[in-house]
DNA sequence: CAGTGTGTAACATGTATAGTTACCTATAAC
DNA sequence: GTTATAGGTAACTATACATGTTACACACTG
């Protein structure tokens, strides 16, 4: 469990909820992602707060989609998880005035900024629909 | 400290030490580096093996880049440090029988074998002569 | 008001990098 | 050979972060 995993986990639970279209609760989606209910709150508390999902309290309550899946691209889903595990080289700030360290930060964060503007372009193009359909050909 | 900074580190050092042509010891670079030697050790160990630098014992030893700036790109010292902090989205393995689960997996995984393709090329297509230069526009 | 749900704070756990201490071996200078 | 200086490395600590867990407050349904 090192690295962040919440992208995979709730793609997964919004796509299999949308498929089935009913409210589940949080200790549903735990038991189907093997965990427990807070973490699941966790995770989903930022598509809330995006608008993806909606949440109701008391008997019969729990977690609903209230979009598409054609509405909803992995960009959407990813910005709504605050981008995990994004970054992917840091920049070093020992020597504010060295040009070495300078130049190096430059060129790292170039290939950062090309490589992540083309992770966001391809997530911004896949729909969750488009991976519903890729898992019905698979079933 | 949180995330893998060995890279620009290493980067700093290594076109640092070529520029200046001499040998320098753990301690110096621990130094340059706000850390300490055994940290230096560590993160250099990987250059060594790789045959970019070499290291002689007793007094008046220490690190000493041995190849040109000119036949060493990111792509080589990226991968002498074993690929720090790759890996950018985790793939669930909780269903290896749901299709949904696995769709997800797959489109993930494009995107991440896309860009960390593209990464890699773009490494290797820069040197470290190339910073160098860079860093005397610079300064 | 009893039962079921979310919302969250507080704490525990697992893992990775970084930093530190201690001790080993190798080598240059004398 | 002795001494000082260098790297090599194991073992430990510190820090950060995602995850897991417990506990409790609040909200809604019947």
């Amino acid at each position: 469990m090192n690295r962040d995993g919440r992208f995979p986990r709730v793609l997964h639970v919004v796509i299999y909820m949308a498929l089935r279209g009913r409210v589940m609760s949080s200790t549903e989606i735990a038991q189907m992602l093997t965990t427990n209910p807070v973490v699941v709150r966790r995770m989903l508390a930022g598509l809330r707060d995006g608008g993806f999902v909606e949440t109701s309290k008391g008997p019969g309550g729990g977690w609903r989609v209230v979009k598409s899946l054609d509405a909803m691209t992995l960009r959407d889903i990813f910005d709504a998880l605050d981008r995990p595990g994004l970054k992917i080289a840091d920049t070093a700030r020992y020597h504010p005035d060295c040009p070495v360290e300078a130049a190096v930060n430059v060129a790292l964060a170039e290939v950062d900024d090309a490589v992540t503007d083309m992770m966001l372009t391809r997530y911004a193009t896949t729909t969750l629909a488009d991976i519903a359909r890729a898992a019905k050909t698979i079933s």
